[in-house]
DNA sequence: AGCCTAAACGGACTTTACCCCGTTTGCTAT
DNA sequence: ATAGCAAACGGGGTAAAGTCCGTTTAGGCT
């Protein structure tokens, strides 16, 4: 039996992973995300740039990361929370408090999710496969009939992550508040995932 | 009356944009979108540095304007093209031609509209809230009983460009053939609309 | 304990987006 | 024509991302 441990990460680079982890939190509440740079963040983590680079490959990885470790969080209350969220309620109920609860998420994150974006690779994936996972087994639960499966918790997920992006794209000067944005697209989820699960 | 004319842009202004949107498209072909440089493109198009700058005020600027001038000729259809896409079809025909419409414009424009994304600003909103008020229009026309229209409106029009990027999020290596990506979205998102839409 | 190697580290170097400001040029009013 | 000026141009300068490679070190093995 060929590799039987590959060899884990060294015990100096699990700690500054987490240094620069936590020092790129700080430097993120302090100056804002558009404002760490790498140098920065080297620094004050009294680390080289090299270091810094070879734990996160580039300067979105650095934001992948931060944002990994809340989805992994946001996911502990979907798989194992009370319900409506966690498991146990109807899975219509389920649904919409999943798009309620994603969307608050997404509000909360949204800073650091785009800066996670990089113009080099495809697109970071990572989370919103997730979320279209969890709905496309919801769907099953509702017996929904459709076609495609498939196809619909796809455009759903894109509904519920979307909405988001177009919603900072327009909004340009005025700032409304968190909450309204919050409410407005959790009624408007609510409809829809209520309209496509009716049985006529 | 004040500023009868904001004195409009001078023609060698309008001269080298042009030149440059020409040759930015030259660069795109021959070595692709991320090998685009601001200092490679003012070199072959026979400009300097600043002029770029001036023009176009960031790098993902270009792409904006590339990308702005892609959809104008899109929207030309859309507007005055022949049905069902253009005017004088059924509501849902037309929005399910859109939607149609739109997925193959963004396949083949993606590359160029990640491009337009800029770490710096909002959004480049342009085109999306086009398409969406779009749809709001045809929905209306529709006769759809909903809460709210808005709400509605934005999250289909998130659920028609969104998937485009969840499917490139997730593909990574292998390259599906673009046809069937097309056909794929295309029919999930008639039957969205045709669920939506149908009056119970 | 001492050795050995793969992994981690550091910081100088390169590339590229973006800024600044002195110089040039198209327009318009005389 | 031509003078005046706002706008456009050019390219050197700065900052930040990302690369390279010589040096250091953790941790398994003898």
């Amino acid at each position: 039996m060929p590799f039987g441990k590959p060899r884990g990460e060294r015990a100096d680079a699990v700690r500054n992973r987490e240094r620069l982890l936590e020092t790129a939190r700080e430097l993120i509440a302090e100056y804002g995300v558009e404002h760490v740079t790498m140098d920065g963040l080297a620094e004050r983590a009294g680390l080289g740039k090299g270091t810094v680079f070879r734990r996160f490959g580039t300067r979105s990885g650095i934001f992948q990361a931060l944002l990994d470790a809340a989805e992994r969080q946001f996911q502990e209350q979907v798989l194992s929370g009370p319900p409506p969220l966690g498991p146990g309620a109807d899975p219509v109920a389920r649904l919409v408090a999943y798009g309620r609860a994603r969307i608050a998420f997404l509000l909360a994150n949204h800073a650091v999710a785009r800066a996670a974006l990089d113009r080099a690779q495809p697109i970071p994936a990572g989370d919103a496969s997730v979320s279209q996972l969890h709905i496309r087994v919801l769907l099953g639960q509702a017996d929904v009939r459709m076609p495609s499966l498939d196809g619909l918790s796809i455009q759903l997920t894109a509904a519920l992550e979307g909405p988001l992006l177009l919603y900072l794209s327009m909004s340009g000067s005025s700032v409304p508040p968190t909450r309204d944005v919050d409410r407005l697209l959790g009624d408007s989820w609510q409809a829809l995932v209520e309209r496509i699960t009716a049985t006529p």
